[in-house]
DNA sequence: TCTGGGGTCCTAGGACCC
DNA sequence: TCTGGGGTCCTAGGACCC
C-alpha cells in the first residue's frame, strides 16, 4: 500500500510575514535580506518583486538594479519568523501527529491514516491550508503524493496558495515533462553533466541506463536520480530527526585583517553556539572553524576534542587555536565562524554534570552581538566605506 | 555580478588497528 | 622481504537545499 505524504510550503514566507504585519507594504515589491549597498543576498522577496526576475539567493546589488525605486527593503527578523513558524507547526500537529519540520517554512506530514476520518486527499489539503490561514493569516502551497519527492514537486506546481494532488498511478505522467533540474541532488554543478548527454526532461533521464548515471553523477547521486526519475523516493516521515550540528558565522561589511576583531567575532560565535548547545542539551566533540578570504576562498579546520563540550570558552579556545595554527595572519578575512558537531553517544550523569558547569544565561548574546557589530562599524564604518567608494570613483 | 546564514550529506585520503 | 584487506575514525572540501 502506498502512503499519503503531504508537503506544506509557506508562500514567500519572510516577505509574507512582513506584508501581513505592515499593510502599507502589501501589493508592493518587497525584499527581505541584505540592505542595498551592503554585501549579501535576497533571502526572500514578495511575488510583486519576483515579477522583475528577482529571486532568493540573488546578490542584493543585482536585485536593486532590476527593481523599481518604490521597492521596500527590510532586514530579516528571524525571531519573529520563528514564532510564526512555531504556530504553523502547531497547527499542522492538529491535522496529523506525524509532522516533520524540514525548515522554517516547510514540513512534511504523513496523512495516510486520515482518508477514512477526513475524506479524500484534496479535502485534507484544503483543511491544512484553511487552518494555517485562520491561525496566522498566511497562505501556503500544499502538495500530496505517495512519497516526499512527489509531494514536494506537487506543492511547487501551483504557487502561491496552491493545492495539487498526484495519485500514485499518475506519478509517471506527472514527472515526465518536468525539467530534470527539479530532482533532488541536481544543482548548478551536476546539471551541465546531464545536459551534455542531451537530457532535458525527467522523461529523458528515464531513458538512461543506471550505469551511465552512476558514471556521470557518482555512485550515490546516480542511483538516487535513477530512482527519482521513476517516482521512487523516501516516504518516511520522522517527527524527531535529531540535529547534527550547531554553527554561527558572519560576513563582515568589509574584509577584516585586525586579529582583535577576528578574535572578538569568534568569541561571539562561540557564545552563541555554546548557548544554543546548552539550551538544547547538546555536547559536541568536533569544533569546526570556518573562514573565507577574498575572492570567496573558503576553508574549514576542525578538531576532535577528548571531552565533549558546550562551553563557550572551550569552543572559542579550540577554534582560535585552529586559526592560530595556520599561516593566515594578515590576510583580509571576509567571513569567520565556528560550529560544533559529533554529539557524544553516551548519556547519563557525566553529561548532566557538564551541562551544569556551564552557567545558564538569560540572553545577553544579542547585546554582545550588537556591541561587536558596533565595534566593527566603528572601525570600518562610514569613513572606511567612503574611502573605498572614493577609491573606485575619484572626484 | 557578486556571491548570507544555517544546515545535511557525500567523497576521499590517511592513520590506525586487527 | 614483501606487503592483504577490512573497518573505523579523523579531517578537508564540496555539492546541495531552504
Amino acid at each position: 500500500m502506498s502512503r499519503l505524504i503531504l508537503h506544506v510550503d509557506l508562500d514567500a514566507f519572510y516577505a509574507s510575514v512582513e506584508q501581513r504585519d505592515h499593510p502599507e507594504w502589501r501589493g508592493r515589491p518587497l525584499v527581505v535580506g541584505a540592505e542595498p549597498g551592503q554585501r549579501g543576498v535576497v533571502a526572500t522577496c514578495s511575488y510583486e518583486a519576483r515579477r522583475f526576475g528577482v529571486h532568493s539567493a540573488m546578490p542584493i546589488a543585482q536585485a536593486v538594479r532590476r527593481l523599481p525605486p518604490e521597492t521596500i527593503y527590510v532586514r530579516p527578523s528571524m525571531a519573529r519568523y520563528a514564532k510564526v513558524s512555531q504556530q504553523v507547526m502547531g497547527v499542522l500537529e492538529t491535522v496529523s501527529p506525524v509532522v516533520e519540520r524540514v525548515s522554517i517554512d516547510e514540513a512534511y506530514l504523513d496523512v495516510s491514516g486520515l482518508t477514512s476520518l477526513v475524506g479524500p486527499p484534496a479535502i485534507i489539503g484544503a483543511q491544512v491550508k484553511a487552518r494555517i490561514r485562520q491561525a496566522v493569516g498566511l497562505t501556503a502551497s500544499v502538495g500530496i503524493g505517495p512519497n516526499r519527492l512527489i509531494a514536494k514537486l506537487a506543492s511547487d506546481v501551483q504557487k502561491p496558495d496552491g493545492l495539487t494532488v498526484v495519485p500514485p498511478e499518475q506519478v509517471g505522467d506527472f514527472l515526465a515533462p518536468m525539467p530534470f533540474t527539479v530532482l533532488r541532488g541536481i544543482g548548478v554543478k551536476t546539471a551541465p553533466r546531464l545536459e551534455r548527454l542531451g537530457v532535458k526532461t525527467i522523461g529523458d533521464v528515464r531513458q538512461l541506463p543506471l550505469e551511465t548515471l552512476r558514471q556521470h553523477l557518482g555512485a550515490r547521486t546516480g542511483i538516487q536520480v535513477y530512482q527519482q526519475a521513476r517516482g521512487l523516493a523516501d516516504d518516511r516521515i520522522d517527527p524527531a530527526r535529531p540535529r547534527q550540528s550547531i554553527s554561527r558565522e558572519t560576513t563582515f561589511p568589509e574584509d577584516v585583517s585586525d586579529p582583535r576583531i577576528l578574535e572578538e567575532t569568534l568569541r561571539w560565535a562561540a557564545q552563541e553556539v555554546g548557548s544554543i548547545a546548552r539550551q538544547t542539551r547538546h555536547l559536541g566533540r568536533v569544533v569546526t572553524l570556518k573562514i573565507r578570504f577574498h575572492p570567496f576562498e573558503t576553508h574549514t579546520r576542525s578538531r576532535t576534542l577528548k571531552v565533549p563540550t558546550a562551553d563557550d570558552a572551550a569552543l572559542f579556545g579550540a577554534a582560535w587555536s585552529l586559526f592560530a595554527a595556520e599561516p593566515w595572519s594578515g590576510r583580509p578575512v571576509r567571513l569567520i565562524g565556528l560550529g560544533i558537531s559529533g554529539w557524544s553517544a553516551t548519556d547519563g550523569g557525566v553529561q548532566m554534570d557538564l551541562f551544569e558547569t556551564a552557567a545558564p544565561e538569560p540572553c545577553p548574546e544579542h547585546d554582545r552581538l550588537a556591541a561587536t557589530l558596533d565595534a566593527i562599524r566603528n572601525r570600518f564604518g562610514a569613513d572606511a566605506i567612503q574611502r573605498g567608494l572614493s577609491r573606485r570613483s575619484p572626484g
